[in-house]
DNA sequence: GCCAACGTTGGC
DNA sequence: GCCAACGTTGGC
């Protein structure tokens, strides 16, 4: 049974339009440094599983298009290097604390924004709109999903 | 730049 | 194991 996602990323950093650039519209999904976060892609993300594409941070927060897990977590490259921020010094090869799946963006759709999502009580309850809630990776219902992708996505706003 | 909310760290 | 201090997230 295929599960949802809604995954947010900085897109000053890596934005939908970078990835749609990159080689079969894949991206690894690294930099992620929080636990709950970590266990969600390691534990439950399985290849094919939807994902909600969102854009946070910037002048435009909302979601910007539908992607897919595309490889099951494997160990993130940047918390053996030094030179990267998230770095790790208490990470080996041999015992890595931070892992990452693959995304593939499937499409780019308008942008549905932040604003936008609270106005619908169908999404009253979507993790990722709680008060509080800073988890870059957060599950998402299947009545959720199809409300996003269908309903919502599909409206001209 | 502010600040609410939450996560992590480290002394004890 | 507690908890104060500090750091981060992310919308505004």
């Amino acid at each position: 049974m295929p599960r949802y996602w809604l995954m947010k990323t900085e897109p000053a950093v890596v934005g939908i339009d970078d990835v749609l650039a990159m080689p079969q519209q894949t991206v690894d999904w690294w930099g992620v440094r929080n636990y709950q976060a970590r266990n969600f892609m390691r534990d439950q993300m399985q290849v094919g599983d939807g994902v909600l594409f969102y854009h946070s941070s910037c002048p435009e927060p909302g979601i910007a298009g539908l992607a897919e897990v595309s490889q099951l977590a494997y160990p993130d490259r940047t918390q053996f290097d030094p030179d990267s921020p998230y770095f790790d010094p208490k990470s080996t090869p041999e015992n890595p604390r931070w892992v990452n799946v693959d995304v593939r963006v499937v499409k780019k759709t308008r942008l549905v924004g932040l604003d936008e999502l609270r106005t619908h009580p169908e999404l009253a309850h979507l993790r990722a709109l709680q008060k509080g809630n800073r988890l870059s990776i957060t599950p998402v219902d299947p009545a959720e999903w199809k409300f996003i992708t269908g309903k919502l996505m599909k409206a001209s706003k």
